[in-house]
Formats: C-alpha cells, structure tokens, sequence
DNA sequence: CCAAAAGTGTTTCGTATACACCCATGT
DNA sequence: ACATGGGTGTATACGAAACACTTTTGG
C-alpha cells in the first residue's frame, strides 16, 4: 500500500483570518467527505501528511492552496506535537487511512500558523468552494485529535509574535488606518489601549508610513492610510534590542 | 532490518557550555567509530534518530544522557530541519545506516539547543570518557551533513532567547556575580556593556537577588553572589509586556 | 605597596503614561 | 443638525545612556 504519503509525518496550519473586527479561524468539516457517528467531533485543522521528498513548508502551502485558493500566505512553522499518544483515537486513524490510503503507525505532525487578510470577497468564497469555515477565535468548538492543543499553542503563538515582530501588516489591507492596527492589538491581545497614546507610538514609527490617501465611501470622517515599509522596519530593527537581562 | 530506531526522524542537539570566560560547543567526533577517508568532515553535534514511540524530547535528552553523563539539563527544541537532500553525503549516510542498522531514506532532525554550566571537572571528564569534545563556540570546524547550518540557527537563537527570556542563569553557577552575568552577555552577543549601568540594571530587578555570600579565595576584592528567583520573575513577566508595534 | 577586579553617582535625554475634547463627513 | 468615528496636546514619571575614579583583597 505504497502512495506518495510520508505515513510518519503530517502538517497542521492555524489559519487566522482577520475581518477588521474580528480574529477568525480556519476549520475544516470532515461531515462531507465520509459518514461519522453523529456525537464525533467532525472538525480539525487544515492539514495533510507530508509527500515523499516535499519539503515541509512546501505541505504547508500545499495544503493552504486546497483549502483557500492562495497562495503567497504568510505561513511560520511554530511547533511539533509529537506525542505517541496523539492519534489515539480509533475512529479518527480509520478515517485518516482511508483518506490518505496509508497504513498509520505513529504521526508527528509539524504546526504552521497563517495570517489572511479577510475581506468579504474571500470570507464567503472559500466557505462556499470547499468544506472549509471561518470561525470566531472565541467560539472554537471541539476538534479531532489533538488540533484544540495546537489551534491554543497558535494563538500563544500570535500573541507572542505579534508584540515582538512585524507580522500583524498581514492581517490588514495594504493600506490600512492606525485605528483598524489598534482594533487588531486589541483583539489578538484581549486589552484596550489608550488611542491617543497608540498613534503616537505608531505616528513615530518610521516603518509605518503615512500615505497621501484616505478612506472612501464611509458615512463618516475619513482616515488617513497607512503602509508597512519593511526596509524602514529593517533598519528601526537594528537600532533596537530589547533587553531583559 | 527492523530495529528499535524509527528510521524517518532524528533529533540533533547544540549544548551550549560556559566556563565563567567563553562559550563553548560541545562536539562529536565519530573517528573512533569508524574508518573514514582522512579528508572528510569527522566531527558532528550529538544526535541520534528516534526511538519507536519515544517523544522528541525524550531523545534528545537520551543523547544527552549518552555524550555528558548529566540529566536535568536545560533544553528547547528550536527547529526543524527537513530539507530532503540533508543527507546527500553518500559516504555519511552509510555511516549513519552501520550505526544505526537501519536502512535510511529521508531524515528530518528536530534540532535542540541545551545550556551546560561548565566546571572543570565537567569540562574534563567529558572529554575524557565520551567521544565528546568541547570546542570554542568561535572555532567551529567543518561538521558532517547540514550540521553546520543547524549550529548556525542554534546560536541565533540562543542570542535571541538570552535577550528576551532567563536562560542565561542555565550557563552560569546558581550562585553568580554581577560580572560573571554581564561577561555572559558580551561573550554570548558579541558585545561591550558599560559596567555601572549593566549593574543598576541587574541590582533593579528584583528576580536577581543578591545573597549575603562572597567569592572566596580570590587575590582580588571578592564579589557578591546573586541567584535567581524563578517566582519574582514570574511577577515581573507579568507586569511587563515587551511591545514593538 | 602592588596587582587585579569590584564597586559606586550624577546628569541628560527620550519615551511611556494618564487624561478629554473638537473635527470632518454623509445622510 | 445629527450620528459616527477620526484626530489631537500637555504634564509627569521613569528608565536608558554616557561617563571615571575609589575600594578591597591577597600576595
């Protein structure tokens, strides 16, 4: 029963859609592809075993392309669960065998987390095209195997990297206002922040750069655009080390 | 040829050792092993593939274990490493299969980094009964497969994670001076500090505590000894949010 | 008394924080 | 004119950085 699946290596991406509002996730429902008992948990995380010889980010996208359609994602690999354990239950590894037509021993899977802009266009694309879902961050039901462990650890994860590294400007527009940047620390952090004190610090930021352009269509005052500079960001970067003995 | 060993994943580990003066790299030279043609890269970091149902973690402190003789090490998975043409080496590779008695495809190592405080009876013993050797982190020879690249990150990260989180109290002995700490992070990031301003530092933070011990027999002025306290750190941490927007 | 390393204080500058009201737009 | 979200300034406090000499110990 030879295919071209790594039967002993798997990847898993927690995909985090942001709406402007919102912090949302990625799942995919296994109800379509075969009968479950109705009590079993039906959802997971986006993910696939490994082809012989692909490089695991290359799975990783591989994967990303199946289920939304793009490419160019943002995609960082944040951890192996490698737990002997993981795939403990029966009826999942029947599933997973007769999906992957591999015979499953043990499985280590390797962890990506994905950031995508949302807007309503790929919202209600990708939740019609294939049997993926976007789900509020906060309302994640229960998954299979042991995917709530690695969707907790993705959002640990985000959190970390999102006060450390420049990575949040993949989760808005190219051109986004300071107060949409504000609503996303808010959300991915679970904090308020003080408005005024938060375009000052980002006013100062040479990286995030002021356009000559702002918001149209809205009922109310329009604001200013903003864009990431990443050579600016370079060399802020490089000034600046943040210390803790 | 089955054997315990899963033959698809390894775990490589960079142990970091540190004797008051530089940093060192702890090394193994598979001469003794084996024949090899006298031009070819000997040497490599401990590593070794899986055990069936063994958890990562597991192995890369069972080669610990086997190269140091020492347990209760600090240690932290830091990448993977799964290009599929790593083990291109021919000739390594059969080493790898008589080693091992394993028929060996594709490998992908999990690459740990680990913290070793040295004395010198540490630094000897070591060196002595193990095919282990300890090498000056700045003279590092060629190493077999991609070993060198996997150093390479291991020391980035050790840079990164000794200025963000306490690790550096694992290279040094619980009782420490100031100076000991700050010659720790010049050596580690290749840096000068400014003395006084390193210790207002240090003597503010309230997880390094001074204790009511001296050094002792020293031809100098002797130096007060400070520990680390895991619980004020904790309350540190948590009152403080590094934040680069 | 000498060599070697430990230890100490002040000023200056920049950045973080706290806090409340007016402005511009479309309907 | 109103509803909605955008945008602004000042005073205070704290920590970072620059900078050179004195003290203690054992030999």
């Amino acid at each position: 029963m030879k295919t071209r699946f790594n039967p002993h290596i798997s990847v898993d991406c927690v995909v985090f859609g942001f709406d402007l509002n919102e912090l949302k996730i990625l799942l995919i429902n296994r109800d379509s592809v075969e009968d479950v008992k109705p009590d079993k948990n039906k959802i997971k995380l986006p993910g696939s075993l490994i082809i012989r010889f692909e490089e695991l980010h290359q799975s990783a996208h591989r994967v990303l392309q199946k289920y939304t359609g793009l490419d160019n994602i943002y995609l960082k690999q944040f951890g192996i669960f490698d737990s002997p354990g993981r795939l403990s239950d029966e009826e999942d590894v029947t599933w997973l065998k007769n999906q992957t037509n591999v015979e499953i021993q043990r499985v280590i899977t390797v962890a990506y987390y994905s950031l995508i802009r949302l807007d309503d266009s790929k919202t209600t694309k990708l939740s019609e095209s294939f049997n993926a879902k976007w789900y509020s961050a906060t309302e994640v039901p229960d998954l299979m195997f042991d995917h709530n462990k690695i969707l907790e650890e993705g959002i640990k994860t985000l959190r970390n990297e999102l006060i450390s590294q420049p990575i949040g400007f993949n989760l808005l527009p190219e051109k986004f206002t300071l107060n949409q940047l504000q609503q996303l620390y808010e959300v991915v952090l679970g904090v308020k922040m003080d408005n005024r004190n938060f375009r000052k610090r980002a006013i100062s930021l040479k990286y995030i750069e002021p356009l000559n352009e702002w918001q149209k269509g809205l009922s109310n005052k329009p604001a200013k655009l903003h864009s990431f500079n990443r050579d600016e960001y370079e060399k802020f970067i490089n000034k600046n080390t943040l210390f803790i003995i």
